[in-house]
DNA sequence: TTGTACGCGTTATCAA
DNA sequence: TTGATAACGCGTACAA
């Protein structure tokens, strides 16, 4: 397989010549780029990413870290998204990723957390699905030894930019419209997701702020974004309530199942616009994400910072509506 | 950040003798090994897989390949347990893999695939969702320069393994069963997969078969593993059938919602086990795949090949059954 | 059993 | 605008 010193000889230029050529230095002359060119199609020559992450000091590897617990997570379709859009993107930027699951990182301290990356010449990081209880993982993205994107926690800094929808005002958003649309609500249930959420409090403040505002009274319980927990929390407080809004698709839909076997009905809605509710028989509102397109996002604001951009707290958009069986079929 | 040459002084050993401590060479006295292993805790060192990768030429680096073709199709589970699984098992072997999703290999030839692994430093493959089109990169695979494990496509040989279940005899099995729980069945409508699927072919010959011995009369329809499709098909042919076999999940619930809206009732049956299953209002009897435990398989296998071992075909286990609520929520 | 020295394929520095 | 050459950190003949 043909090298860079290999193109070198064929081109009759310097091997340092070919690397600039590569990558796109401008003090190269037009005659010298197209013969370097020429002889890189001839021998169907590629860079070796291997040998350029050994030498090289700037970033083209980029640590995609998602964190999940244990494999029946890994049945649902948001993680799926954000890997994929992020590596559709990164081929934009040129940018090799390198795919972390949390489980390798389990019980490493700050430092060997930075000593890990290292020895994986891994330069810059996006991070998905942290929680409040990676206190060191915490730690260590806070030292912003790396430039480092976060999606859904509220972090941002120097060299470290949030992604993610403003949960609190979607949460407002959709649980005033519940209200709107309906007659008689005066008791929301609000089930929460799990306390250890960063989101968690963001879309909380946002249910909290719409019950003020509207003069509600509402009755809120932690439910884990669990389907079975939202399902009992449900038969336990569903009838006193006459509006329940849930803080996650899932969650909306074990309050469903729970109000289906009660033999009530209530206005329900979730949060997240997974797939999975166009295959529910109940008309679920909720809060609709392009998780594709945030990753995507995540991913442009990571190529910003390690070319010098600063961090910030990007807002990605929303919407409103219901998911329906016509448009998740295929 | 350590390195080796910083262990060896520390260690007062020579540099090579460090690579042979980390490595598990055998050649080395335990007092030696003792000293080095003490100076790796102390300077926290971690060896920099880079490095390893380009210098050494036997396998650590492994290519995980996910044939996906849109991103809407990433909303599947199955991807997700794959690839999961995978990560998991690799740790066991001390395997870095390295994710690549087909949409980086589109257009390219046999050739040019050789030199875009070379140049990544892959040593090995696992390749999920490979269909019959594929042909560069099928090419590519049976030139076997590359130890590769294929999942769900029945290739092996010298330095291949394929790993999957026994695709027709599942489909045989459930479709025998699923005649000899009802009565008065004679006409089946098998709803097949993709043309291009290799896996197709298997199951369709598997309800064939089952249909011959069975004495039964049988329309078959390919149906793309496309739920829309599954639900014209079977609003054109469900009716002159009492038995509906699918070649997936998401077919027979596309089958069902045909169903329902034509107000009759068929037995139906899919293939895979999907969580989605367990949130349909229908008695959907199925084949039932643990993605996760065949993905840590393939796995293993890779690991085999690397070591020495032939390539074969593995079997997994499956299951028939339902997929209900209450085993899918947590 | 241990250590020296070269090779892996780049990038980066600096002199020309 | 170009091209030697020294890193980058490790693996491995080969010599000791």
């Amino acid at each position: 397989m043909a090298n860079m010193s290999d193109v070198a000889k064929k081109a009759g230029v310097g091997i340092s010549t070919v690397s600039k050529v590569i990558n796109n230095y401008d003090n190269i002359s037009d005659a010298t780029r197209k013969k370097v060119l020429a002889a890189v199609k001839e021998l169907d020559y590629v860079p070796n990413a291997i040998a350029s992450a050994l030498s090289s000091k700037n970033g083209k590897r980029l640590g995609l870290v998602v964190f999940i617990n244990n494999h029946r997570q890994a049945i649902d379709e948001i993680n799926m998204q954000y890997i994929f859009g992020a590596f559709q993107q990164a081929k934009e930027h040129n940018l090799d990723i390198v795919t972390i699951f949390s489980s390798v990182l389990q019980g490493k301290s700050a430092k060997e957390l930075d000593v890990h990356f290292r020895s994986l010449r891994i330069q810059s990081l996006v991070v998905y699905g942290l929680h409040k209880e990676e206190f060191e993982f915490e730690k260590f993205i806070k030292m912003e030894t790396l430039p480092t994107v976060v999606v859904d926690a509220p972090f941002s800094g120097e060299k470290m930019t949030s992604v993610m929808v403003d949960h609190q005002k979607a949460q407002y958003d959709i649980t005033q419209k519940m209200v709107k649309e309906h007659v008689f609500i005066d008791k929301i249930l609000y089930l929460a997701g799990r306390r250890d959420g960063y989101v968690t409090d963001l879309r909380m403040q946002g249910a909290v702020n719409a019950a003020m505002d509207l003069n509600l009274d509402m009755e809120t319980q932690y439910s884990d974004f669990s389907e079975k927990k939202a399902y009992q929390l449900t038969k336990e407080f569903g009838e006193q309530a006459n509006l329940i809004v849930c803080a996650s698709d899932l969650m909306a839909i074990g309050a469903v199942s729970a109000l289906n076997d009660m033999d009530i009905f209530r206005p329900v809605c979730g949060f997240d616009g997974i797939t999975l509710l166009g295959y529910i028989d109940y008309e679920i509102m909720t809060v609709k994400q392009d998780f594709y397109d945030v990753s995507k996002r995540a991913i442009d604001e990571v190529a910003s910072l390690i070319n010098g951009g600063a961090g910030h707290a990007v807002v990605m958009d929303y919407e409103i509506g219901h998911i329906k069986y016509e448009d998740v079929i295929m």
